[in-house]
DNA sequence: CATAGTGTTCGATCCTTGTCGTACAGTTAT
DNA sequence: ATAACTGTACGACAAGGATCGAACACTATG
């Protein structure tokens, strides 16, 4: 039987549905944060961990900001032993927030 | 002979164009300044000027908000006699940012 | 001219948040 | 068990920006 672990008992995601506006631009004014969701929207799900990604940040503030994208509805997170893998929640954050992502992930800065 | 006032020289214009998604995104993350774009929005051009706009701030931090939205590209400004009348910068703006109005203003929040 | 109306500019203040170091918890490997 | 690795939690700090009052410039009106 498998059972979950403690750590990812902790995990908590939102319904993109319940997500104000406001708490979705906040999360996509951010550039650090928006290159997370680059990453992600150009690689298959689940396929990768926090530590992967080449961000400007120390790994706290890293930590952080995957933490705000999770609460803004826009990834989905799951651990796999001591690693934390990522998904970009396109479809169920599309259709709360239609063109949005589109406007600011699948485009240059 | 019709003469620029000294006032409206000093008005300066962005292309839309040339605004960075940072800049838009900012700009389009505060509250006040969405609603002055969705009250833009719902009205002809040219027929509103920045003191008909109900807002929760006083009237320093307006001028401020109208000054952040046009230089994001958002809207365009001329000065009538001691008024200063606002167009909402739909197509230019749409032109640099595909859905990024529609998604933020075209919508409850 | 004097007064009222419209909007900007300038400091000052306050609050949010991005950032980091450190400590900690859980996992994997030796 | 010990060590290395992955990620979070917490406290502190600094920077940015939203806010306001007051002073100012320009316009319109008496």
């Amino acid at each position: 039987m498998v059972v979950e672990s403690a750590r990812a008992r902790t995990l908590s995601h939102v319904d993109p549905a319940e997500v104000p506006l406001q708490t979705a631009l906040d999360a996509l004014a951010d550039p650090v944060r928006r290159s997370i969701l680059r990453d992600l929207a150009s690689h298959d799900d689940w396929t990768r961990a926090c530590g992967t990604f080449d961000l400007p940040v120390k790994k706290a503030t890293a930590s952080h900001h995957f933490a705000v994208l999770r609460s803004a509805g826009l990834i989905e997170q799951r651990d796999e032993g001591a690693r934390r893998l990522n998904r970009l929640r396109r479809e169920e954050f599309d259709r709360s927030f239609p063109g949005l992502l589109s406007a600011t992930v699948d485009r240059a800065d």
